[in-house]
DNA sequence: AAGAAAGTCAACCGCCCACGT
DNA sequence: AACGTGGGCGGTTGACTTTCT
């Protein structure tokens, strides 16, 4: 299909007949454009984008300038991989919220709608999938809350830790200001200081120190230690409650079962430990027959208390 | 090395709502 | 009240890239 140039049918016939029958550029925008959309919108803001489109010369639907301005030409969009914060604030926020995803971009400063979207449905689905559940089932959330969440808050402090050795500024003080300074150092040979794993190449991010570091579900098996947790996870987790001016999960029920979950996963752990380490092919797809054989029986005997 | 499969993400679609006339 | 229009939103698509076999 040629995406350059089609004769766009605007939805529910409402348009106007000039723009209708105007012929108007689909696809991916050229450098061009996005000057002549930068331009435009530098000297008369932006808004009105039918006619904003039509005014700059620009053969583009209204709705096609604004997400280009949007999702990628704003000047204070953030680009880069999603920080380990910022995936704890979005299987927080989407907890909370659902497909609200315009909303919990609110709270990700830079973050766009379309970012958020595509990241959970990029990673977090994927995952869902491997788990053979659905990614709105309780048996999956519960263990969005109660196994990633708080590793992912574990890896969070380690980073903060290790940041704070180095004297390096952290986002993590920035947005979770309460973390224990005490934070837990674990040496699980430097991975938790977010080292990168080499021979994946996907699916990695960087921590807010510019530090490579995996997908969220590596922090599933990275820290099976426990101490502590139970009260820099709720002070995290109070951190982000107070940005959002409202009360989040139960801190007690969220730790009780946060604790049952990883104390088992920690046994777990020992013997992934090794490859993880060693081959650092434990990054993304990380579930090994094993795993999903634990995640299951965690998932279904939780399911059964519950 | 090459083709297949999987992952990523920019862009589009269609629905909906708010607002003005 | 009905209609037109602009714009926001979530879902989906498909081109491109990366990884696997």
């Amino acid at each position: 299909m040629d995406h350059q140039h089609v004769k766009v049918g605007l939805s529910r016939g409402v348009a106007n007949k000039n723009e209708e029958d105007m012929d108007l550029r689909r696809g991916p925008w050229t450098d061009e454009e996005d000057f002549t959309l930068m331009n435009y919108i530098a000297h008369h803001g932006e808004g009105r984008w039918n006619s904003l489109a039509r005014c700059a010369g620009l053969k583009r639907t209204g709705k096609s300038c604004r997400l280009r301005w949007l999702n990628y030409l704003r000047p204070d969009v953030r680009r880069g991989n999603i920080t380990l914060e910022e995936q704890l604030l979005i299987l927080e926020l989407h907890s909370r919220w659902g497909n609200r995803w315009s909303k919990i971009a609110q709270h990700l400063p830079g973050r766009t709608d379309n970012e958020i979207k595509n990241y959970w449905r990029t990673r977090v689905q994927k995952h869902a999938k491997q788990l053979k559940c659905d990614v709105n089932s309780k048996q999956f959330k519960d263990t969005m809350r109660y196994l990633w969440m708080p590793r992912l808050v574990e890896r969070i402090q380690a980073a903060a830790g290790a940041s704070t050795s180095t004297g390096t500024t952290s986002e993590v003080v920035h947005h979770h200001q309460t973390i224990h300074p005490n934070m837990v150092q674990i040496d699980h040979n430097n991975k938790n200081t977010g080292v990168t794993n080499s021979n994946t190449g996907t699916a990695s991010s960087e921590n807010s120190f510019g530090t490579p570091v995996s997908d969220l579900t590596d922090c599933c098996y990275n820290y099976p230690q426990v101490r502590n947790q139970q009260q820099d996870c709720f002070q995290v987790n109070q951190s982000i409650s107070s940005q959002l001016g409202e009360s989040l999960i139960s801190p007690t029920g969220y730790f009780h079962h946060a604790l049952e979950f990883q104390g088992a996963a920690s046994m777990d752990h020992q013997q992934n430990t090794t490859q993880w380490v060693d081959g650092g092919s434990f990054s993304d797809n990380l579930w090994n027959i094993e795993d999903m054989w634990f995640l299951q029986q965690q998932l279904n005997s939780n399911n059964n208390v519950v």
